[in-house]
DNA sequence: AGGCGTTTGTGAACGCTTGCACAAACTCAC
DNA sequence: GTGAGTTTGTGCAAGCGTTCACAAACGCCT
């Protein structure tokens, strides 16, 4: 508590941007960050990897290695100085400015996402709506009005948007893609149910509602079967219920 | 088109359930699945390893290793019958019966995730709606009542529910989670940001749109800072604008 | 000032995942 | 029936990610 004597940001003054961060830990680091704005508000000046950690769900020495490769901005015998994580990490994840985001596809999901809380308190602003239906537009919602998505062009310029999430039927889903890269969007967030091509430079990520729960729906299945065998794991701890199964394969 | 003589399930007769199946092909699986049912609307009966990665946007090799792990369901010179190869992947993921699902939290997203119809059509029935809040319960979503989260347990039981969504804030994440295990669910997807602890047995997977977010902000901000750089890879088909970053960093 | 307990940063081993490359197996044409 | 072309299934090697275990570094107490 008395070493941190410079303001908020001490060894963070390099321009570099680590190239070669591995992928699995740059999907980390936004948990570690949730994590330290939680321990920051509860009061929290510094914190161990074993506290922070525990917080964010996943092993200490996984957390160390991770926060090694941003540099050392860690007190051996003490911990991390919260403030000064917190910056580092918004830092490398580009959250210092505060990045315009659209969102196409105005129905029942996107209608959710536009009002969601969760980004603009987390370093995003949804800048634009876009639909295609005539009779979504000029619908306001939470202070923005819906676009025609023929406007892509223009207001992703005048708004500098660089992210997008596509919020539509599948298959409209493509054709909005190629309307968003052409616009100059380099970043899309994809919740229709199905594979998006991009060009080289463009990143895609997607999130499949109904793909989280099959695989759920998989280790059901998996558990549901380990009832017919005596208790293979050591310790009966496990709650075993009747098959719920019926595993019924011959129509 | 000759071979698959029995009725819709063949070689599935065995009851064993592939405990030994890597994670990384099972959250594929779903995708696979998923490309399988559009190859089918649209008149294919059969697919290769090629087209099928292809659809599901894959590497060829990755498919066929995934698959060889269920069994070896291609006929080779020809390609996967695709039939089949639904009804197998059904078979394994658990999908033969339909799954019940409770969602809790219809706010903002719950109420979208209610309405998505992406559920129903892939395997999972939306079983029971609950909340905590009063001024919410007994309000009729797509056909379902809203519960008092207190009806929890009977609910569950009655409708045989192994899988709940919670669609919560985060500080109400864990309680409701808690009360979703003590209830006999067993597998979580969590929309809630934040870490969820539960006990063995249970599995949780969660989606957390706001990390999307900043995984893709990470990569604009490594690529708006290749704007300083000479092209580093070689055809210069990348798209480059003046930096926007900005790049401040003392405040 | 010095020793002690604590915590970070990291080398090294391990396991999982991916991608290549090719033999085995199948269809089709003649 | 035979040969040519196609496609699956898989051994193998390389790369990536995770975990262990420990030396180096730090604060604190005496």
């Amino acid at each position: 508590m008395s070493q941190q004597r410079n303001g908020q940001a001490a060894g963070v003054s390099d321009g570099a941007v680590f190239p070669d961060l591995p992928e699995a830990t740059v999907a980390r680091l936004p948990e570690y960050l949730r994590a330290l704005h939680n321990l920051a508000e509860t009061g929290f000046d510094t914190v161990s990897s074993e506290g922070l950690a525990a917080a964010a769900g996943v092993n200490s020495a996984k957390l160390r290695k991770d926060l090694s490769h941003l540099g050392s901005y860690g007190t051996r015998g003490v911990g991390y100085d919260v403030a000064l994580l917190i910056a580092q990490i918004e830092h490398v994840l580009g959250l210092t400015q505060r990045r315009a985001v659209a969102l196409v596809g105005v129905g029942n999901l996107g209608h959710a996402l536009a009002g969601y809380a969760g980004f603009s308190s987390r370093g995003f602003r949804i800048a634009a709506l876009f639909d295609a239906d005539p009779g979504r537009i000029g619908e306001r919602i939470n202070g923005l009005v819906v676009h025609d998505i023929a406007r892509l062009p223009e207001v992703v310029a005048a708004e500098a948007i660089s992210i997008a999430v596509i919020a539509t039927p599948a298959h409209a889903a493509q054709s909005v893609a190629d309307r968003l890269v052409a616009a100059g969007v380099t970043s899309i967030l994809n919740f229709a149910p199905c594979v998006l091509s991009v060009p080289d430079g463009v990143d895609v990520r997607k999130v499949d509602l109904a793909i989280e729960l099959q695989i759920l729906s998989f280790h059901e299945h998996r558990k549901s079967a380990l009832t017919t065998l005596p208790s293979p794991t050591g310790d009966g701890s496990m709650k075993i219920r009747p098959t719920l199964d019926g595993e019924a394969l011959a129509t």
